[in-house]
DNA sequence: CGGTATCCACATGGATACTG
DNA sequence: CAGTATCCATGTGGATACCG
């Protein structure tokens, strides 16, 4: 089955609709790089986004239902509350890193600011790319979607 | 500047929002996973997805518009259309494949159908992450967000 | 501080019928 | 085949006021 032949069915098994469920909405993304950037409370998020409160608060909502921010009063002040990303939400962060890096190159064309760098030597981390089970790095027409039965008969012979 | 220190100010030149402008409705990731799977034809597209015809043909527009698919007439029969992905749309696979395994693993729990394989060896391709400039592999504790300028400032040192 | 409640505008989306 | 046109329902988003 080649790439560029068309599928006669796609999509029965692809979890991209339920992914897009949780974080598909306008403003998750942006509510979600916030939270990259160590902001945790209602009020300075809303500040920095401009967004409305009451949607904020909806999607804040949202996203802790889903498991990618979690709730908790703050530790030092109980009467604030403190969103974090959970695992679940860190996990998201090559999806939102290869977006900005599409954005920066066909975008707007200029690197971001601030910088996703390396701790160790503060460099600028590398692009975002699909890489081999064995680490070569590939191109689109390295690629190619195949149905997992196929693979297993074949694995099988 | 930690990674956990909130930032005064941020998303000033970040590329995300740009590059959600393009990609941040619902369907557009589903009609651009649709164009990797092969598919190129209008009814191709609306009776895979189920989406209303009038909203496809908007979005097909706006994807055109901003040059991640291309309107042509069809070779083999000049009657037809066919939207094939630009450069810049293929380029949009790591993000698609970065959150489709991320759905994979958070809200299906299972593998997607069909799989993204090496063609080489039919191997399916390594889960998408973030990479040092000399390809160590990452984990959030390893990265921090750096002000260009800051950098910058500190190399000349 | 972290929300709700309300109100309103517009965008998105679906269904269906029609067209070149 | 690849759309438009139309209609309608709901969702998304913004502004503002209010609240515990």
């Amino acid at each position: 089955m080649g790439l560029r032949e068309p599928l006669a069915q796609i999509a029965a098994e692809c979890s991209l609709p339920k992914a897009l469920e949780a974080m598909g909405e306008r403003w998750s993304f942006l509510i979600l790089r916030a939270a990259f950037n160590g902001l945790k409370h209602f009020e300075e998020i809303q500040s920095n986004l401009g967004i409305a409160r009451n949607i904020l608060a909806n999607r804040l909502g949202r996203l802790v239902d889903v498991g990618i921010l979690d709730r908790q009063p703050c530790p030092e002040d109980r009467r604030k509350i403190e969103y974090r990303l959970t695992e679940k939400g860190v996990d998201l962060l090559p999806t939102m890193i290869a977006l900005r890096q599409w954005g920066e190159k066909w975008e707007t064309g200029c690197p971001s600011n601030p910088v996703l760098v390396d701790k160790r030597d503060l460099e600028p981390v590398a692009d975002v790319r699909v890489f081999s089970h064995d680490g070569r790095a590939l191109e689109w027409e390295d690629l190619s979607f195949h149905w997992r039965e196929e693979l297993e008969a074949r694995a099988a012979e």
